[in-house]
DNA sequence: TAATTTTCCGTGAACGGGCACGAAATTTCG
DNA sequence: CGAAATTTCGTGCCCGTTCACGGAAAATTA
């Protein structure tokens, strides 16, 4: 029947040796213009297709993809990143490929030890990380932005969320069916944060955001509304002070994806007739979309993102194979009580 | 540093052979109490796994995969449960599995001549299918269904939608923000079947839709519309007659993933104020959102269903995995607007 | 033309595991 | 106890690649 083609076949169809035929698989060299031609041709003729179980056995080169990510602790966003991380690299293990996890910290200086073979990360601190990359760069190592990324010329690869859509998503549906009376305000939680090293990872969303009510609600009034994560007691007194200044406010919205850190207000204070959108399906925000305090959880496969990262990286190292797309979006879910449950 | 451990490592441990170790991993039996002992300790000890790559090299055995469907048309629901056969079959076919599509009507006298190792299907026609199970049982041949399945005891996994739910979510989204007396009338668009023959495979969605309704809008009135796919004309004359006799009716739903039959009613009498949802990320489908004809369809990733299933079964072949849970029920998408872009 | 360099290419040992074969060890039985 | 039957186990080849090694052929130089 139509067994499979290998080396072997090419081999005795082009006249030379399996040596040979490997050779010009891999463009390495050494082989004259007659032979290679020869063998492209044999190739062709019998659509060979390298065997990536037996070329995964045979290399002897081992691949460390470093897979940098910010300290982080239980529940929070970055926790699903780290596990798409953890779940590529499982998907790779078998393939000569290991990830190694390190915080974003200090991935410079172990770079200098330890040259890994590529690099995945989120670009978060701005000036350092171009640093970085100017480094990569330089040693040829291929490397992938997760979650965000930076203008640079050079990274192989992206995937992340759209976010200048998914402000515009949120809004659509905040104010979906609302007529314009209705849409008079609109509260957005921000969170404070140290501008000098810490850059706003939301803006684009932001500008979504607004893009979309100044088309469609010019006359709406935006409040911004900034809290504390660290400070729980603080943030539940400046949104209390905030509702009793105005009372009017019905529709609210948070771009990061910490609307939990207002759950513990919300569930005393239930918004009655209004809409809360957050984003991101950390655990502490489905429990709020399931007790109903909030009502849309704008989301995507976050650890999707990190793991297609990973391989992406893995197909270019061993088989050279550069991905579909350099920029990949993912897809945003909307989530509500009703179809969170088997996400 | 930590290489990978082979069965030669396991082998040393033991103090055996690496034969010997390779027929307790596979239980092949010939092997004494106390070297079976011995041998499962040190893979105990030193975390051995097997390389599936080697393992797959080195095994000679080929499996088929039939995978089975209707006939369809393009850009039709099966087209993209085929999709998801190929996605899958192209993933596994590295590992000397092969899947084959049937149209399910052949399959069984198919089955006769070539005996497949393995075959996922659509339960379709109850009768004949479960005829067919019962022979696969009496084979011992593993199947998988996808899309829907029959409460049989033998299937090996199954994975789709869950069906009663999905109308449960339909009718929350149709009805959301609205006040009792702005849902005092529905439409459910029905497609006319040879009841003879083919089950209507929406019934469980339907159930969850009325008894969303039932529950929260007691009152409502639920007309059901019939229309005949092939017969365009015939279906907008019904549609016509419909909303011309009951022109309050501004909530809109269809249950299969032919929404788009009414695209061309729509089009001409757009339902002001109103809300049409439909189901499946059909090509047609995706196109009425786009140009605002209908506001909601709630998805699936279809060919994930396939693919997973191909993927699974090839486990159970391979290396003799159970998958994790047996009825894999996947998440529901809500599509807008506003999201469908990269999905 | 012989010697030397350079280019080209074939050979064969891995890689980790599957499995057939037959040998060794053990049990059974006369 | 010895022979035969049965169980248990080790050996070695194979799967399709990769790649180092070294030899043959071609090109260059003397």
């Amino acid at each position: 029947m139509n067994r499979k083609i290998t080396i072997i076949d090419v081999a005795k169809r082009a006249g030379v040796s399996k040596g040979t035929v490997d050779r010009v698989v891999h463009n390495r060299g050494e082989v004259s213009k007659k032979s290679e031609a020869k063998v492209r041709k044999a190739i062709e003729e019998l659509h060979y297709e390298p065997n990536l179980y037996a070329s995964v056995l045979a290399k002897k080169t081992d691949y460390v993809i470093a897979c940098l990510l910010p300290e982080f602790s239980e529940g929070e966003y970055w926790e699903k990143i780290w596990r798409g991380f953890e779940a590529g690299g499982e998907q790779v293990s078998a393939l000569n490929v290991t990830t190694r996890l390190t915080s974003f910290r200090k991935a410079c200086a172990e770079l200098l030890e330890a040259a890994p073979s590529g690099v995945v990360m989120p670009p978060l601190f701005k000036s350092d990380c171009i640093a970085f990359t100017e480094e990569l760069r330089r040693r040829d190592i291929p490397y992938v932005y997760v979650d965000s990324k930076l203008e640079d010329d050079n990274y192989f690869a992206y995937y992340g969320m759209p976010m200048y859509k998914s402000g515009f998503l949120c809004a659509a549906l905040l104010t979906e069916r609302l007529r314009e009376e209705e849409v008079d305000q609109v509260a957005v939680i921000r969170i404070n944060r140290d501008k000098a090293r810490q850059s706003d990872p939301t803006v684009n969303r932001r500008s979504g955001f607004m893009d979309y009510l100044a088309v469609n609600f010019p006359k709406c009034e935006v409040h911004n509304v900034f809290i504390t994560p660290s400070d729980p007691k603080g943030t539940y007194a400046t949104l209390d002070a905030f509702f009793k200044e105005h009372p009017g406010v019905k529709l609210v919205v948070m771009m990061s994806s910490r609307i939990h850190l207002i759950g513990r207000y919300l569930a005393d204070h239930p918004i009655a007739g209004g809409r809360v959108i957050g984003f991101d399906n950390l655990e502490k925000n489905i429990a709020l979309l399931q007790e109903g305090l909030i009502n849309i959880l704008i989301t995507q496969r976050t650890e999707n993102q990190s793991r297609y990262a990973v391989i992406s990286l893995a197909d270019r190292l061993l088989i050279g194979r550069m991905p579909a797309r350099r920029d990949n979006y993912m897809h945003m879910d909307i989530l509500t009580r009703y179809n969170q449950e088997n996400y």
